[in-house]
DNA sequence: TCTATTGTGTTAAATATATAACTATTATCT
DNA sequence: AGATAATAGTTATATATTTAACACAATAGA
């Protein structure tokens, strides 16, 4: 039974890479492990993967361990991986058309339904199996096809308008790969921000730095 | 007079964020801002801005603020921005195409300067001015022209053979866009993973329990 | 030039996070 | 079936991070 109380943002990030090294596991055909053994594997302390998985209950028998492919599976339902979110894509450029292709969507409780542009040259053109559509048809579409998130591989100056314009349309829940950081002012809405440049930087200032930890 | 002793991860995390929202600042003619001003744009609290900045010195003036043009120089200094570190990619598939001809690596301290892949029907082809080599010629290639930096795009499977085949050619630095959670057992090398589908996973999470932070 | 105000740098307190210690349950072995 | 070992769940401690408070320097205005 789930517990849920306020959980950290420091757990949720973790859990997508229990769910990895699980699956991943799984695959292997490993049936049952241990939290020293996983804790070794994730480079984590044991403490900190019982204390996670205690954030929603019992998964584990004392004694034995966790049983891989229920515990897999238990937190693939805590992350809502079965949801069904309609997605849409604004920004074919390089990387959204990455995006488009790269991920697979539907693992992860997302159904890409339609990918926009405002360039000509790329409204028409082929994605994946996806025909791009003019971003000024993105009233018309949201108001048949109701999605509810949208991921954002367009250039900083277009975020702002295209935010108001999609939140107007009821999308509440943001896929951010530009480099604006959406501050949102309302309170019903999720960003993930996925800033490659600030990743590199960090980098750049590790390797630099080599000292620091 | 930079004292950076054991900067915290969470302090270098938030670089690259003050290092954009100050260039963006620069670009608009602003020339001076306060801690409190920052605070508002980025969402953080002034005390935090504050003694982030103080991790690496005074730059600010009491009674006046921040001189935009010179916290910007400076944090760039502190990131290293200005260092060269040559750096190759691996895997010319959707994703590395894109890394390749979408990032600004020359703003960030890096210069690419070479793209491989192992399919035959990749190599030989054009990237953003680059022809992409065959993965065979990894070694030739590192032995003449010393890469300190490689960009990771492959499959999982890969990974943990390439890395090492990297290291054994004295490439210590690796940004990882694979699946593969890289665990280096050597000391002297920095990662910085980038796992989109985690991101992804993390969103899910948060959109299907809106009542969590 | 003096004074009030602003706003940094710094120290202290509060909060959040991670680790360690402990308890109790289950499995395994004899 | 009973004893022992293994290991989850839980509580307590330690550490890290963030926020608040404050003292002092510089500015700007009268």
């Amino acid at each position: 039974m789930p517990r849920r109380e306020n959980i950290s943002m420091s757990v949720i990030r973790r859990l997508p890479r229990y769910y990895r090294f699980l699956t991943h596991l799984k695959d292997k055909g490993v049936t049952r492990i241990s939290s020293t053994e996983l804790s070794v594997k994730l480079g984590l302390t044991a403490s900190q993967i019982r204390q996670d998985l205690n954030c929603f209950g019992g998964f584990g028998q004392q004694g034995y361990g966790y049983i891989v492919d229920q515990l897999c599976d238990e937190i693939g339902n805590i992350l809502g991986l079965s949801s069904r979110y309609k997605t849409i894509l604004i920004g074919a450029g390089n990387l959204g058309r990455a995006i488009a292709s790269h991920m697979q969507f539907e693992d992860e409780g997302f159904d890409l339904i339609g990918i926009f542009d405002s360039s000509p040259s790329k409204t028409g053109t082929r994605i994946n199996g996806h025909i791009v559509i003019d971003t000024t048809e993105l009233e018309n579409f949201c108001e048949k096809e109701k999605p509810v998130m949208a991921i954002l591989c367009i250039p900083r100056e277009g975020v702002q308008s295209i935010i108001e314009r999609l939140y107007g349309m009821g999308v509440r829940n943001f896929w951010n790969f530009s480099h604006y950081d959406i501050s949102m002012r309302y309170e019903d809405t999720v960003v993930e921000n996925v800033h490659l440049n600030d990743s590199l930087m960090t980098l750049c200032y590790r390797i630099s730095n080599p000292n620091d930890k």
